[in-house]
DNA sequence: CCGGATCCACTTAGATACTG
DNA sequence: CAGTATCTAAGTGGATCCGG
């Protein structure tokens, strides 16, 4: 999961801050969870994700429900607004996975 | 120009860094000189111009040419990568015009 | 004209430890 | 389980002054 290719760091769009982009995807097929979301993105602390999930809550992109019970349960989603964005970021990943070769030529020349 | 509508700060969408998106609108119909984009860009420092057209052109989205003559001249111009990502920037600022609304409304309502 | 050099404020990401 | 508190390191944007 989270694949080399995609919303790696080397492409240079971005969508809200460095983790931003990979939490919309993981919401994409529905409702997740804090710890559901942190097992693809391996290695993020609790804190980063925290923080990312706020921004993304702050811009209206994602929203977050409590659910009763005895235990915690905190559950995000994607908003409508959250939603729409994923077609800017499908063209955002179809646009870096077809200029992969060139962006990694471009950093290797300027690398030399 | 650079009317308060598309690349403000306040989209989650990012291209390259802060001035990024901005320069390559600027290049679009054609090269520019340094001081040239520097009049649209309103405030930007020449320092931090010339930080944003470095990582521009070390991405391979830009070009610069150093013209000959015994005045000072440099162009810098969109190389075929940087026109090719003309098209997911349309897509962006057409997204973030049509969600323009939501997006401030988003961020009021986190205010309070 | 087109920057480089220096310094500084602010933000961001992360490591680590702790908590209701 | 879903965070918070604290600290640190690194990066980013900018102000100001200097130079070929």
């Amino acid at each position: 999961m989270f694949d080399p290719v995609c919303p790696s760091d080397l492409s240079p769009i971005r969508f809200a801050d460095k983790w931003g982009g990979m939490v919309i995807r993981c919401l994409e097929g529905g409702p997740r969870r804090f710890s559901e979301l942190r097992v693809p993105l391996r290695g993020i602390t609790a804190k980063v994700l925290t923080q990312s999930l706020r921004t993304l809550e702050r811009d209206g992109l994602i929203s977050r429900t409590e659910m009763a019970g005895p235990i915690r349960h905190v559950e995000y989603e994607l908003t409508a607004l959250g939603r729409s964005m994923l077609a800017p970021m499908d063209v955002a990943c179809a646009w870096t996975a077809e200029h992969w070769d060139e962006l990694i030529d471009a950093r290797e020349a300027a690398a030399s």
